[in-house]
DNA sequence: TTGACTTTGACTTTCTTTGACTTTAACTCT
DNA sequence: AGAGTTAAAGTCAAAGAAAGTCAAAGTCAA
């Protein structure tokens, strides 16, 4: 398992416990898990954005903390919210994150993601032109999405 | 026998032994069989497409991987019987009499069919030249179906 | 002997890890 | 209160670790 996973597992974990909310120390945990503190900044910008649905709060200095927290709303809200959010270029490690984060908000199903994630796929898109796929899975993904509401 | 049946054989041994899933890193599989990095990808996209019943998932970079999972094959077969009956073109009008069979036959849930519907649809794939389209919505088609299995 | 399938390798892209350096906040002495 | 010290977290770029792409060259059977 890769040290980045490690430490998101570590922050879903404790946000899980923790009603929506983990709060960590960045040099303590990079201690705990063996691996440089910068690492922590790189596992949160990558994975706990707030395009992921996640608020990212910290402070420096002296009881220094990371605060991540997990924003709720309701299905169709939050449909909205990340259909606006798309523009019209997406990029495929992008799309993952979204559904991800709609699995876990339990704004989609497994079965409807799945579908999705296919369709989004390099694979599926082989023989769309490297530089327009990204379009293309703008509108696909926005189109899928709105069948859900 | 030649080396892309070698590696080919390697990976469905491996998914005989998982439980139908195959995870390889493609440069230490290259390395044990002997052969450069790219053959796998060669065998990948030569032998294990949708047609035959295989879901590929890759990530890079640091502890990459290429996931190779078979699907299924309960409900899967009728499903498959659908897949192997579309070749390479797929106009709107078939796709959406396929997906109403489905319907009929509940091999497919309603959400499910309606997320496939939206990405065939020409406003979504308003950006592909027309001539391209029924070659892309069978890609589309065949990638999204074999996720139901 | 041509056309489909295979092999190869140079080059690209994506993701991760690491560490040196910077900035900010709190605490401790005058 | 202000200055200096210490304890955090932030930034950024380089290096490393995979996988992906593409086209040229090779093989082989019809």
């Amino acid at each position: 398992m890769r040290m980045s996973d490690l430490v998101a597992k570590y922050i879903i974990e404790m946000m899980e416990s923790q009603n929506g909310i983990a709060e960590i120390q960045r040099n303590e945990l990079a201690g705990n898990l063996g691996c440089v503190p910068s690492q922590i900044n790189y596992v949160i910008t990558s994975r706990f954005t707030p395009e992921q649905g996640y608020i990212v709060e910290s402070r420096r200095g002296g009881g220094g903390y990371i605060r991540i927290s997990r924003v709720r709303m309701d299905r169709g809200t939050a449909l909205m919210h990340i259909i606006n959010s798309i523009g019209d270029k997406l990029d495929k490690a992008s799309g993952e994150a979204m559904l991800n984060n709609m699995l876990q908000q339990q704004i989609i199903e497994l079965q409807s993601a799945k579908i999705i994630s296919a369709a989004l796929s390099d694979r599926t898109l082989n023989r769309i032109r490297q530089e327009n796929r990204d379009y293309l899975r703008a509108d696909l993904f926005k189109n899928m999405l709105i069948t859900l509401s």
